[in-house]
DNA sequence: GCTTACAAGATTGTCAACAATTACCTCCAC
DNA sequence: GTGGAGGTAATTGTTGACAATCTTGTAAGC
């Protein structure tokens, strides 16, 4: 998870081809974006071609993937895209909303005037969307709200936390989304943390954000989940 | 300065066929155990002499511990050991308080009578530590302690960030066990902790421990801490 | 005296070949 | 037909060498 910026210096030089965070990259999106199911082998040489990398870089990524909690990597067997059970989504998410609440409550703490604004629109945008049914874009919505709000609290190590978790169940959250009625449930909330943030009440945001993921864990629970591949 | 206890196989091999998790564990140790300083540059080369393992293997438990925190990596640059500056060591600690506040929450749902018990035994020893003075035995306890919680809690998701979290500011906390009069102002929040998990009530428990952790995030606070080198 | 250019050394990045392990399939005995 | 032994193919683990990059020391130019 080292941060690289590589482009700085002047040197107008155009190719960083920096090939092994360009593997790593490459195959975080592709497992992201599920083009590589849980459970699902990744054989070296096969990522060599997807990837363009060499086998020494396939590795590297492989590792740092496997530090992220995103695949599994057993010694002599290979690597495998990581099956995150029920049990552990939830646990997951758990963590998620305490952490997610200390995000909240610092956001509340700093939120400067533009930014609230820029809070209060996301949120007339919200319930737009929902009285519209467009529940695509209530979702990108969602996904900027709570990136805004972390934003505000300039948490850096809350912030890194939040994002391993959410990677390791992209999965899961793709299936909540369908969940019928969940927008309707969760506008509220997502009004009650923003107005929080508002008014600068710490503890107020802090509940609201929890209450809200609680109401996550709910529903993840409710899923039923199919079994293993 | 090999402190290694291989000499448990009568194979007299002096040099152990260091693997590439035994590098990482082996370099973790050394550097939890303060043999490499902050800010220090961990070269490549003198890494495969002191783990007696291959470039290889020293790469891999170099990215390994970049992934958790305790060495970062620069490309073209070399590993040094990380250093944590006073905000960070407030940040990380600012989330270990929620997630073990998370830990002692489920710790109070699932607790044993057994485990209640054996609570209780760590509580009177801690005060008998402390009224006799001894502090060393008293941070011993302290550790015993919140791992019996981490236990109880059963919470895996949760235990790793910790644990990861921990390993961070070793350096931090050595520095806080020496501040005089902790003892007595945490003891009294370690008792309300463990009466709360005995007593299986969650929400008490959670704020007993954040309580317990917030006056840690003072205690930092208040250290002078000496700049960057 | 100070800055810049350049060269030598040290260190890391990458690769391709080789060794070790595992998985799979075939064949044979019962 | 079933279970096990053995061999083969596939896959991963490891090594050493070489290339790219950065750092350091030195000398020339202003």
């Amino acid at each position: 998870m080292a941060s690289e910026h590589d482009t700085d210096r002047r040197t107008a030089r155009i190719s960083a081809p920096s090939t092994a965070s360009q593997a790593r990259d490459t195959l975080r999106d592709a497992i992201l974006r599920g083009e590589y199911l849980p459970g699902e082998r990744l054989v070296e040489a096969q990522l060599c071609e997807r990837l363009q990398a060499s086998r020494f870089n396939v590795r590297a990524a492989l590792q740092d993937l496997a530090a992220e909690g995103l695949v599994e990597v057993q010694r002599n067997r290979g690597a495998q895209v990581r099956k995150v059970s029920m049990a552990e989504a939830v646990e997951i998410t758990e963590v998620r909303m305490v952490v997610e609440g200390l995000i909240a409550a610092r956001a509340a703490e700093r939120v400067t005037p533009d930014q609230a604004t820029e809070l209060d629109e996301i949120a007339v945008l919200m319930r737009r969307a929902v009285e519209a049914g467009e529940y695509r874009r209530y979702s990108d919505l969602n996904v900027r709200l709570h990136a805004l709000v972390r934003e505000i609290a300039g948490h850096q190590t809350a912030d890194r936390i939040v994002e391993t978790l959410r990677g390791q169940l992209v999965r899961h959250q793709y299936m909540l989304s369908l969940l019928p009625g969940r927008p309707q449930m969760s506008l509220p909330q997502h009004e009650r943390i923003i107005a929080a943030i508002r008014d600068h009440d710490a503890k107020v945001a802090e509940a609201a954000m929890r209450e809200h993921i609680a109401s996550v864990i709910e529903a993840l629970r409710s899923m039923d989940y199919l079994g293993p591949a």
